[in-house]
DNA sequence: GCTGGGGTCTGTAGCGCCTACAGGGTCAAG
DNA sequence: CTTGACCCTGTAGGCGCTACAGACCCCAGC
């Protein structure tokens, strides 16, 4: 079924299978410059090696922890670019993190009043739903 | 500078600046079957009133709660067509209370990853960024 | 009456982040 | 030689807005 798997170069069903990426996202992450354009085979098929592999993995990891395109852009960058990138990649990951902190306060708040209105709501036997109410009422969050 | 505020109609501009939404986003709810085209003046422009502004402000407050617009019109469904809309309106905001919890446990998840990395980082003057060695290490969270 | 600066109208494009599809080419096995 | 699985490209769709362009309208002041 398949070829060459070791030495010579994946394609792309194959590295996306080996990163757990979905197939369209590998060509997506070539397009906005997440990942280099690699070699083309005679008929036009991409070629990737561990290089590649690598740094698609890098790319999902840092999705994992919710970074946008754009600071997985600026990680790389410094990976590329930097011999001592700690102190802009930590910033970077400092400013996420307080994103992220920003999100779970958030989602926080939604969560206590949705467990008080379905608490409220019970068996749903009510003729006034408090969530309905809640929703009419002003500003009670 | 304004005309009729009272009992007559309220312009878009004026509907948006009670509820707190924004000027597009009336529109967009209108397209999307959020809130109902209200009539029009004679000269083409949209004449609201408190129906309208009530039910833009449950729009807006579910939103707050992070309900997705297709939920937002299940529940409008529900307020509109159904006299006894408890039970089904509570299970609306159950799931929607079970997603929530599912985001800020992943959100934690990444916190915690996030957290660990950047206090490792301390003050980046590290030569190997603990960072940058987590997203390229195998599958360390 | 005319002008100017606000409002309004419509349709459409863009954002982030993919995901999926159509319509074609290529390749190896049976 | 055909079949089936892969590959290529470009494009559309989805969420939930937000913003813009180009047109029209309305009112106050001169």
């Amino acid at each position: 079924m398949h070829h060459q798997n070791l030495t010579k170069g994946l394609q792309r069903a194959e590295l996306a299978r080996r990163t757990g990426a979905n197939l369209e996202t590998v060509r997506y992450y070539e397009k906005v410059g997440l990942l280099p354009p690699p070699p083309r085979t005679a008929s036009g098929y991409r070629s990737y090696d561990g290089a590649h592999e690598r740094r698609l993995s890098f790319v999902l990891r840092a999705r994992e922890l919710g970074f946008s395109l754009e600071e997985v852009r600026a990680l790389l960058r410094l990976v590329d670019e930097r011999d001592q990138p700690c102190a802009e990649a930590s910033r970077v990951a400092a400013t996420h993190l307080a994103d992220i902190r920003a999100k779970i306060t958030d989602l926080k708040r939604m969560e206590g009043v949705l467990k008080t209105v379905v608490a409220q709501c019970g068996d749903g036997t009510r003729s006034d739903c408090p969530l309905i109410e809640t929703l009419f009422r002003e500003k009670a969050f």
